[in-house]
This record gives structure tokens, C-alpha cells and sequence, in this order.
RNA sequence: GUCCCCGUAGCUCAGCAGGAUAGAGCACAGGAUUCCUAAUCCUGGGGCCGUGAGUUCGAAUCUCGCCGGGGACACCA
């Protein structure tokens, strides 16, 4: 763990400040901040602890915050304490603990803001969970990239993170895949497309093709590959039928004269199944995104899980059987009384108790979904995270009232919502459509620009709100596009390092040893600053949950050094590497060195590769 | 009808768990640029933070109402 210049700070004001005030109650202590000033020129650093205090202590805020200037000047990292406003303190800290962040930068590595923020608690961030029922579109890539980021965010302010993915491989959809599967796997052994086309075979078994997209057609060959004509589809001939034949066969089928065994079924949709994760995964390779567990919840529904989760609840009086009322205004115009079993959600913070079983007796997804998260609670996570598309917005309540309630309030449950990404090229909306060849595939989307692009530029907006992707801005190489904006510094940072090192290789070793005296200009020091903060936005970011905000820090940073490569161009005496003075391009050099090493950190955490020039 | 999210510069968006004179990029206006550190740079104008109240030393930020936009609203997943 790095040494962090303001959590340090902030412990010292606290100390002066309780010294000051002795009966001082904890929660006002709690509340002092030292943070940066918006304002640059009130100084380093500023702290509302006169005003937190003023009150409690029954002081005048001015006079406090005089006091506390004159005990803080006493530190020997600050340089300068003034009293200022309604009762800030403003601080000026000696430059050299700004300078001294940089070897502490060049020692720690890309582990530089790396935090004790969560303590080794155990949490786990489900993410992408999209249904197996076909490859990855652009809309689950947010949702991918969000949550990839967010835990590996997670993981660097000091979470014991369990990244997971949960496979809805059971219910109505997977069975409509498995349909799907097999109608083409008929098509593939009878080598007959006419014969088989969609609307004979929906007749001939009475049922749907909801699925209708070429990417079954290799699950379907796979199936003739590897069964022949064992598990074809038969019209029954008058006395053919034996009984075990009769029960084992899908009846709508069997009604028009068909011969489909359900178990056939079944292997294709187990098929299917694993052939779309199979694809999936490989679709999240491609992203850079990987899991550590993957959840089925087939597997939890049939050992047991959901029965074993309403128990549990029930135990501890949250089921009951009965009616609800119907919705508030509009009325669906087939809504009836029924009584199902039910969840008392409201008890946890809910509108309505929410149904666990349907009137058939059949369990809900929702009843499904409260064994994934007694899953979760039984393996010890402490915090549960979520990345969710906003349709799904509905559903929190509900599910933070389960959680809540299956761990006694031990567990939190925080979901992340993701908006619409709106895929743009040449200033026109690209169509998506599952059903016709207009389907922008997540791998398709790579393929046009890139891994980082998408990665970075998924992160350019608060997961919350709407987003235009456009293909042709991602890959623009200009400053407004924030991807190359970041990238370009640092490659600039390892090509400046590259040509000192191929100036004279004495230049580039020990820089973590260099002094620094010679960092004196106001852009140098700006950029020292930034990298200071570093750990600083790693814990607001992993707080508040918003992996974008370092996508922003990048870009804030890249600025920095930007300007500061600026004004070499027109000042020479400001350049990076300088012949005629070796001290002072030994300590550039090292605040290069620290910068680049910033941005690979804040890019590990986006999962985006640095790249060491641009082409 | 209920619930959730959103409303910040002409445009696209930030705003760090309430802080001092609200920021960035684009666009706009003026200026610089035979540099070699290519993929520009500097400066400037521009705002009732949707609106009305409340909480307090202090509100874009928290609470409530209203207006406007989006989404979700028995047994689907």
C-alpha cells in the first residue's frame, strides 16, 4: 500500500483539531476534510475542520480556524497556514512533499494507489450475465466493461473480489433456444431447408421459433455431427408408438402427429447451451474481460437451492400465501385475483410483496434468483455488487430487500445500472436487429475498432447515462477523442524515456534515487500534484462505485503532461531532456517515468493496453 | 397512477460523500506556429446549475413540491 499524502495530512488536522478542542464529539471529528481547493490559488490544500468544530466547541468559526492555522504551521510538511472565508484553513505544504511523491510513484509501480479502503471484505460483482441464447451484442459490452472495471477498481482499493457471471441456463428462454437447436439440427441431418423451414416445423410441433439466427446453424450441425438421424424428429405411423414412447414425448408434437422426445430436446438445448457460453466467452476474451466463477442457475435450481432459499425465508416468517393487489392506474386487461405464495419485500423496504411462485405452483425467476443470492451470502461475501442494463431498474428494490433479508442485514447489495449505447457511424444510428443481418455483434464491434477503444471509450460517461458510440470518433486521432488523448501522453512519456535512454543509459537508471530540486515550473508541479491524487480518486471512485471517474482522472492527467510538453515547444529550457543540464533531465525524467507509470495504473483498471507509440 | 434515473455553457458531458469566484472538450472570437517534442498551441467571451420552498455557517450536491425527458411497473425472463 502507498503512503497517501492526504489521508496522512487529513489524521494530522484531526489531531491538532482535537487538541484544540479536547471534548471534541468523534462524529465531528469524522467530518473533517483536507482536500485540494477549486481554487488554486488558496493553496495546497484546505480543511473545513474550524467549521465542522465551531459549533460543538461553541467558538466563532474564524477564531478556530485561526488557532488551528497556527498549530498546523507547526508540521514541518507545511510551509503556510491561513485562516480564510467563513473559517477554512488554507493550507501551503513545502513543494518537496509533492516532489518526494514522485520516487514513492516510481518504487510502488502501477501498484501506486493501491488502498486499504476495503479492508480485505469479501465482495463479489456479477457482471455481463447475459442469457445464453446467442452471441454478444453491443448492449451487453457496457455492461461488460463497467463491471470488469468496477471490480478491478474494487480490487485496488483493497477488496477481496470475486469476479462472477450467472448463467440463466434454465427457464422459458434457454428451452425456445433449445427449439431453435433443434429445428436446425433437422435441417443439417435431412439436408433439407424447404422441408424444414420455420413455419412447417412450428406447425408440425406446435410450438415456437423464437431464434431464428444463423448462429445456430453450427449448433444444429454439431447435433447431426454427432447423433445422425438418432434424435430426428418422426411422424408417427398408425400402431408405432409404444407407451414409454408416449410419455417421454413433447405432446403438442405428438398431438399433430409428431414424434419429438423431450430428452432430445433437452440435449440440444444442453447443447446449445454450451456452445453459445463457448462463444460468449470467447466473445469476453476478445474484450479482455474474464470471470473467476461462473454460476449456473440450472445447477442451483436442481440441487435444490430454490426450495432450500423460500424455506429459509419462511422460517423467518417472509412467506405467505396470498393475493396481490392489482397495479395502481392502469390495470392490465387480464388481471385477475390469485393467490401465490408470497415475499414480504415490503418489510424490507419494497412497494409490494413480490410473488415466489406462480399460480401454477411453478417457481418465479425472482424465486430463482433469491437461491443465486443465497449462494452468495453462503459463500461469505459481505457485499454483493450488480451490473445491470437500466431495463432492469424495476428489479433492485425487490432484490436488495432479499439480500437484506436472507443475510439478516449483514449483506449489501448495490447494483449498477448501465444505459443505452447507441452505436454511431457517419453520423447515422447503426440498426440493431436480432431477427436480420443488422446485428452489430460485440465481436464485430472489435474487429471495427479495436479493444481499447471500446473499453475506454464505454467508460467516457457515468454508467447511468445514455451513450452515443461512434465508430469514426473512437478512432480518430485528435484531442478530442479521449482514448487517443490518454494513449498519446503515454507513449510521448516512454518515448521521451526511450530517447534518453538511447542518449546515454545512465540517464534513465535509479530515477527513483534522482533529485528533484530542479522540478520548479508551475506545469511541473501541477503534474505532480495530479499524480499525488491518484490514490485519492482510486477510493472515491471504488466508493462511489463509478469506474468512469478514472477514465476521467486519465484524461485530466494526460492534460497535465500535455501542457507541460507544450511548453517545451516554445520554452527549450523546459524540455524534457537537456544536454547541458543533467540534474534537471534526471528529475524530468523521473516525473516522466512516475507519469507513465500513473497511467498504467488507471489503465489496468480500465483494461486498456498502453501502448508504447502511436502508429 | 406508483417507483427509479436524469435536467449544469450553443453542443457533448464532468463536478471528487455540502465548501470559497461552478469546470473540461467541441463550437465561437482573437493571437501564435519553417516546430521536428507530427497528429497544434495560447488567450478570451459565454451559466438564475429546470423551478419553488426547506435543512445550515454554506446547497449544483441533502429533503419536499412542481415542470420537462427517459425507464420500469401482477404469474415473462
Amino acid at each position: 500500500m502507498t503512503e497517501n499524502i492526504f489521508t496522512l495530512l487529513t489524521q494530522e488536522v484531526r489531531g491538532a483539531l482535537a487538541a484544540l478542542v479536547p471534548d471534541l464529539p468523534p462524529e465531528a471529528l469524522a467530518r473533517v476534510q483536507v482536500e485540494p481547493p477549486r481554487d488554486a490559488t488558496h493553496g495546497d490544500m484546505a480543511t473545513n475542520a474550524a467549521l465542522v468544530a465551531a459549533k460543538p466547541a461553541r467558538m466563532a468559526p474564524q477564531k478556530l480556524a485561526a488557532a488551528l492555522a497556527e498549530k498546523l504551521l507547526a508540521l514541518p510538511m507545511v510551509v503556510e497556514a491561513t485562516p480564510a472565508g467563513p473559517g477554512f484553513v488554507n493550507l501551503r505544504l513545502d513543494e518537496d512533499i509533492w516532489r518526494a511523491q514522485v520516487p514513492v510513484v516510481l518504487r510502488a509501480g502501477e501498484a501506486f494507489g493501491n488502498s486499504t479502503l476495503g479492508a480485505g471484505v469479501r465482495a463479489n460483482v456479477e457482471y455481463v450475465s447475459a442469457n445464453p441464447t446467442g452471441p454478444m451484442h453491443v448492449g451487453h459490452c457496457r455492461g461488460a466493461v463497467v463491471g470488469d472495471a468496477l471490480a478491478n477498481l474494487m480490487i485496488k482499493a483493497g477488496y477481496d473480489v470475486t469476479k462472477e457471471y450467472y448463467v440463466n441456463d434454465a427457464g422459458n428462454q434457454v428451452l425456445a433456444l433449445g427449439w431453435a437447436a433443434y429445428w436446425r439440427y433437422l435441417r443439417a441431418v435431412t439436408l433439407d431447408a424447404d422441408e424444414w423451414n420455420a413455419e412447417a416445423t412450428e406447425q408440425r410441433f406446435g410450438t415456437t421459433l423464437q431464434y431464428r439466427g444463423d448462429y445456430l446453424v453450427a449448433v444444429g450441425d454439431a447435433l447431426a455431427e454427432r447423433f445422425g438421424e438418432q434424435i430426428m424428429a418422426r411422424r408417427i405411423e398408425p400402431g408405432m408408438l409404444a407407451a414409454e414412447e408416449t410419455v417421454s414425448a413433447f405432446a403438442p408434437a405428438l398431438e399433430r402427429g409428431w414424434l419429438v422426445r423431450t430428452n432430445w430436446l433437452d440435449t440440444a438445448r444442453e447443447t446449445a447451451v454450451a456452445m453459445m457460453m463457448a462463444e460468449i466467452r470467447e466473445d469476453l476474451a476478445k474484450l479482455g474481460v474474464t470471470h473467476d466463477v461462473f454460476v449456473s442457475e440450472r445447477a442451483l435450481v436442481e440441487a435444490g437451492g430454490v426450495d432450500a432459499a423460500i424455506t429459509l425465508l419462511g422460517e423467518k416468517g417472509l412467506v405467505y400465501q396470498g393475493v396481490l393487489e392489482p397495479p395502481k392506474g392502469k390495470t392490465p386487461d387480464d388481471w385477475e385475483p390469485r393467490e401465490q405464495l408470497l415475499f414480504r419485500a415490503t418489510s424490507f423496504g419494497d412497494e409490494v410483496d413480490r410473488p415466489l411462485r406462480k399460480s401454477d405452483g411453478t417457481g418465479t425467476y425472482f424465486a430463482n434468483d433469491i437461491a443465486n443470492h443465497q449462494h452468495k451470502v453462503d459463500r461469505g461475501f459481505a457485499e454483493l455488487v450488480h451490473v445491470w442494463g437500466a431495463d432492469h431498474g424495476g428489479y433492485v428494490k425487490r432484490m436488495a430487500a432479499v439480500v437484506a433479508a436472507l443475510s439478516d442485514r449483514r449483506v449489501s447489495l448495490d447494483v449498477v445500472l448501465t444505459q443505452i449505447v447507441q452505436v454511431v457511424k457517419g453520423g447515422e444510428p447503426v440498426r440493431m436487429s436480432k431477427r436480420a443481418g443488422t446485428y452489430v455483434t460485440l465481436s464485430d464491434l472489435i474487429d471495427e475498432v479495436g479493444r481499447d477503444a471500446v473499453r475506454f471509450t464505454m467508460l467516457t460517461r457515468k454508467a447511468d447515462a445514455q451513450m452515443e458510440f461512434d465508430l469514426d470518433k473512437v478512432v480518430e486521432q485528435s484531442r478530442d477523442n479521449p482514448v487517443f488523448y490518454v494513449q498519446y501522453a503515454h507513449a510521448r512519456c516512454r518515448s521521451v524515456l526511450r530517447q534518453a535512454e538511447a542518449t546515454d543509459a545512465a540517464l534513465v537508471a535509479g530515477l527513483d534515487a534522482a533529485p528533484l530540486d530542479a522540478l520548479t515550473d508551475p506545469a511541473e508541479m501541477a503534474l505532480i500534484r495530479r499524480i499525488a491524487s491518484w490514490p485519492r480518486s482510486v477510493e472515491a471512485a471504488a466508493t462511489a462505485r463509478e469506474p468512469h471517474r478514472i477514465a476521467f482522472f486519465l484524461q485530466d492527467l494526460a492534460s497535465d503532461f500535455h501542457v507541460l510538453w507544450n511548453r517545451g515547444r516554445d520554452d527549450s529550457t523546459l524540455r524534457f531532456i537537456r544536454a547541458e543540464e543533467p540534474e534537471a533531465t534526471r528529475a524530468r525524467l523521473a516525473l516522466v517515468a512516475a507519469t507513465a507509470t500513473v497511467i498504467r495504473s488507471g489503465l489496468g483498471v480500465m483494461g486498456v493496453t498502453p501502448v508504447e507509440e502511436m502508429r
